[in-house]
DNA sequence: TCATTTAAGTGTAAAATATACACTTTGATG
DNA sequence: CATCAAAGTGTATATTTTACACTTAAATGA
């Protein structure tokens, strides 16, 4: 097993990996990235995109590293979720993972499935595969995190374009929760937060009276929060 | 540095480690307790209670036991709070720590600062001595976290004794919320949510009206949240 | 035993917030 | 220019949150 003896300890130590949940949406429901395996264990099984965190990286740098280099995702929202430690959690050795998880624009980048010739395909939440290792629990920790964050943090924003219409945005808001929400009353809320601009800028062409768009702004909302404010939807 | 030979592997692999921040409550001011250092580094310097995780070990376990083993402390509240990566936080060698947040009732045990022969104090959250390593960063998350999740979970009743006053238990907020409570309202939005159980004893031996007990009825709180309730304070 | 001290225990009115709910407008399509 | 589809908008009611002060009870000591 242990062909190569460059690195030696006194006492034995797990390995340290990162796995990341992506989660994307694009109108629908809520849905997670996944990977196809293409060794053992676990082979042809889907999981999360994880990999080793290198002697100078710290686990948030890695799993950044791993996202762009398995998933081809840049630039995204990461935050740590939880450290999965159970001893038997993989079944070749043990290896602790410190999971994150990741929200990303679905739009702002394209399946480059490439990469390392690697399988990747979104699923949506209701309809996950069966996953490799303990990455089922992952999942499930993750989702409960996203809804429970969303309520008073304002990251669903990170899900989408720049730009966005509060129908989107309310819809996103239902996906996350799974609950309808009253589109007055959401507007109402949301709106009077005073951190969404609005755009000089309309949908093109649909078959409807056109939305018009907003963004998120950032700057507004730190200086809101610093004074005090708590978002709270 | 490498003296012993006994566990080889192909890529270098930090040490994983615990620590733990441990909070108690007496009546006043929200209190930390923490261990003074025997050996370098920081020799003489305050540090959380921590250790290496054993290879058979999650690291919850292992937090429980370095819990008792080096604070003496027994069947508490714990929590995961965050894994510390950054490459250089031990200045011996790379050393991961996932830091847990334990909720204790500093009565139901004194501290038995034997044991190792270890100094342990308590101290209060407004001043504490400068932390070894990286501490003073976890504790300060550690707070953070606290404080965040005191209001949407029960979890402040670790800190009490079995039998508490509502006094008491305002107090409890207004220490880690670091705010002022309404008594009329405080009293009448705990006591609504049903969960808690008014006990036939009173305080004996004040100089004023007695107060009554009160406990937190684990049972009737699973039910109610079964049922969709939801805490908040 | 009675006056004093101290914190326990209690209710209500006003303000703020959350909820429920339906019609008009606008842009594209045929 | 009629039709379709979703955007956009306001109000009345219910619920929740807030602010606030006096009476009660237990011990102490004069």
């Amino acid at each position: 097993m242990k062909q190569n003896t460059k690195y030696q300890y006194e006492f034995p130590r797990p390995a340290l990996a990162t796995d990341c949940v992506i989660f994307g949406f694009d109108g629908g429901e809520l849905k997670l990235l996944l990977l196809e395996r293409e060794k053992e264990p676990f082979k042809n099984k889907w999981a999360l995109p994880g990999g080793f965190v290198f002697e100078d990286e710290t686990t948030e740098i890695a799993a950044k590293r791993i996202l762009t280099e398995k998933a081809g995702v840049k630039n995204m929202f990461i935050e740590q979720l939880y450290t999965f430690s159970e001893v038997d959690r993989d079944p070749r050795e043990r290896i602790i993972s410190v999971a994150y998880f990741a929200l990303v624009n679905k739009h702002q980048y394209t399946l480059m499935a490439g990469r390392d010739t690697v399988t990747a395909e979104w699923f949506e939440l209701s309809s996950l595969p069966k996953l490799a290792f303990d990455h089922g629990k992952i999942v499930k920790t993750a989702i409960q995190r996203l809804k429970g964050k969303v309520s008073y943090q304002p990251i669903g924003f990170e899900l989408l374009d720049e730009k966005f219409t509060l129908t989107q945005l309310q819809s996103l808001y239902e996906a996350i929760l799974e609950t309808p929400i009253d589109k007055r009353n959401f507007r109402k809320k949301i709106l009077g937060m005073g951190f969404l601009k609005a755009l000089n800028e309309k949908e093109k062409n649909v078959a409807r009276k056109a939305a018009r768009y907003y963004s998120f702004d950032k700057k507004t909302y730190k200086e809101l929060t610093q004074k005090g404010f708590h978002f709270e939807l």
